[in-house]
RNA sequence: GCCCCGGUAGCUCAACGGAUAGAGCAUCUGACUUCGGAUCAGAAGGUUGUGGGUUCGAGUCCUACCCGGGGUACCA
């Protein structure tokens, strides 16, 4: 028997034979057939699957797709999986579970547990999700979480799909802004001893750099201090970005996030590094040119707009460099299948140059994927602020988890497409705290323990329930959500959308609540879950641990708690 | 100028090229002396920015324009 991950495929194969079938006995012409096209319908009125396949066929058999429908209805064979098929204009082939097959997946989800809706689509392939990788020179902001929320969140459900996934953070601990940064710290750890030195201009002016300074100098005394007028020690700088990381892996694990892989951005020129082969690569290549003093690499005859420098005339490699040599690495060294990064939508402009360098060091650009999300907007008092690090004016992740606690936060950004800007109402979030979806969701989760609980108390048990007793309206609609859960995972995992996780759970939540309160709908208390019948109360029991099984599943994919109470 | 992302209900947003465009919040109406009411059932709310086009079928694809945002560095 098919199970919720493979029914798809099961419906195709027995619309495809129909089609054979109808071909053979002359009621269809021998046309080609662009696979059984088995969608789900929106509105569940018109069965659980449709096949769209007359409405394809139609052109090229010359016929109504409507009497297309009716014929390879009339060959669908006697399934257990389905009930008989029905036919609606203009032309689908509606199919509807049958209760029995419904039931049955109730054990499936029992049996599989907290790997239930595991896919096999990324079997044996190692995909890399790197995310956030927020300049060091700061602590994370708002629009830092949103990015953590889409990359934590995709490269769940990438493992849920069968990837073996790994999590990175690019530190960028090399460059201009880890300058900027260093010299910003110097010159406020100088002013701590009464120096009047001003803090450079391309610098960072937030309060948090006092802290930092602050911190250095409870640390290190004034070890760090040089004669007025010579030189920063290079290793403040170092410990000053060594800070800056510890803080953002907190806020993040804060955040419920971890890492498989913190890659600094050094390591790559250490050595015979990734840069050293990386350029090595595209030397011979002849994709290189020296002009104005500065290397070039010539993107240009690979199609882009322009050519970019790669070595600036100061000898100083540009941060393009930095990310061939470390996609190189990605691909070439480490031989990831599938490498997504997730970016904040400024940076879309560096999209198309990264694929043609990839592809120029030999990796599969196809395999590459930006995700690029859109900026966060923030209001506060009615007022638009725009998130700007080196403005010195924005609220941390960290505030942001003060006011709404990770899990709402998390949520919250899931709720979006990365593609559309959000904005994010610091005022509303906390004012509508109780009112917030996440709480409905996490709700749901809570009330599916407290049964489990409370039956237990009484004495009764899921072990042994009969799930063919299942078969009131609410507990059927209850299965066919959980069952849903396959579809999402595959859609996330390949179209890379996680807005689809937090919509699905709060159908699903929806539809627990709505089987939990059946009985007062109808004010008919045998259908609670707890009565005194004990066969029923065992079916239903089993009912609600396949439901915290699926939730607790999807639940956990997003990065949030799944509560046993509230 | 050129490139990218948006424009869908009062608000915030969904919708593998499919059927009557859906949720949450807000508004209105019902239900329960609750296996936890942070609940359920229902109502109302739409010219999917505009004009063309492709398709059996378009919010979705193509095209021109309008509005908002971002990018267009020897910053990252």
């Amino acid at each position: 028997m098919p199970d919720t991950r493979t029914i798809r495929n099961h419906l195709e194969s027995l619309i495809e034979g129909a089609v054979r079938a109808a071909v053979e006995a002359g009621d269809l012409p021998d046309v080609a057939i662009p696979g059984a096209a088995i969608e789900r319908p929106k509105d569940m009125a018109n069965g659980d699957f449709a096949s769209t396949l007359p409405l394809r066929l139609a052109r090229a058999a010359m016929k109504p797709p409507i009497e297309i429908a009716r014929s390879i209805a009339a060959h669908l064979p006697a399934d257990a999986t389905i009930d008989s098929p029905d036919v609606a204009p203009p032309g689908f082939i509606n199919l509807r579970l049958s209760p029995a097959f419904l039931q049955q997946q109730v054990e499936h989800i029992i049996a599989t547990g907290p790997g239930y809706a595991d896919l096999a689509i990324g079997a044996g392939k190692k995909a890399q999700v790197e995310f956030v990788s927020a300049n060091p020179t700061g602590p994370l902001h708002v629009g830092n979480g949103r990015g953590a929320a889409i990359g934590d969140a995709l490269a769940s459900a990438l493992e849920a799909a069968g990837y073996e996934v790994e999590r990175e953070y690019y530190v960028n601990d090399a460059g201009t802004q880890t300058s900027y940064f260093a010299e910003t710290l110097y010159a406020r750890y100088q002013q701590l001893f009464g120096r009047d030195v001003d803090i450079p201009k391309d610098g960072y002016p937030g309060d948090y750099m006092i802290d930092l300074a602050r911190g250095v100098k409870d640390e290190a005394g004034d070890s760090f201090l040089r004669p007025e007028g010579d030189p920063m020690p290079a290793e403040l700088g170092t410990l000053g970005i060594e800070l800056m990381v510890r803080n953002i892996r907190a806020t993040l694990e804060r955040f419920g996030v971890r890492y498989d892989k913190w890659y600094s951005e050094k390591s790559l020129y250490d050595g015979e590094g990734a840069y050293d082969q990386a350029m090595a690569i595209l030397r011979e290549a002849g994709t290189l040119a020296e002009r104005e003093g500065a290397l070039w690499f010539t993107s240009s005859d690979l199609g882009e707009d322009k050519d970019n420098v790669v070595v600036r005339s100061d000898g100083r490699p540009t941060y393009y460099a930095s990310d061939i040599a470390y996609h190189w690495d990605k691909f070439i060294r480490r031989g990831f299948n599938l490498v997504i990064d997730v970016w904040g939508a400024d940076h879309h402009g560096h999209v198309s140059r990264l694929k043609t360098a990839a592809k120029a060091v030999g990796a599969d650009p196809n395999a590459l994927h930006v995700l690029l999300y859109q900026l966060v907007f923030l209001k506060r008092g009615g007022d638009a602020v725009k998130i700007a690090k080196r403005s010195g004016e924005f609220v941390t992740l960290d505030e942001l988890m003060n006011d709404v606690g990770a899990d709402a936060a998390r949520f919250f950004f899931l709720l979006r497409s990365p593609g559309a800007q959000m904005d994010f109402d610091l005022d509303l979030a906390v004012t509508q705290s109780s009112e917030n979806p996440v709480f409905y969701v996490q709700y749901a989760h809570a009330r599916l323990c407290s049964i489990l609980e409370r039956a237990a108390e009484q004495g009764h048990t899921p072990d042994g329930g009969d799930v063919s007793l299942l078969t009131h309206p609410t507990e059927l609609a209850l299965i066919r959500e959980m069952m849903r859960l396959a579809d999402v995972i595959e859609v996330v995992a390949t179209s890379l959308e996680p807005q689809q996780l937090p919509h699905y759970a709060m159908s699903l939540a929806n539809a627990f609540h709505a089987f939990n309160d059946a009985f007062k709908q109808s004010n008919d208390p045998s259908l609670k879950v707890i009565t005194d019948d004990a066969a029923m109360t065992k079916a239903r029991l089993r009912l609600v641990l396949s439901a915290r099984i699926a939730l607790a599943r999807v639940l956990t994919m997003m990065g949030m708690t799944a509560p046993e109470r509230m």
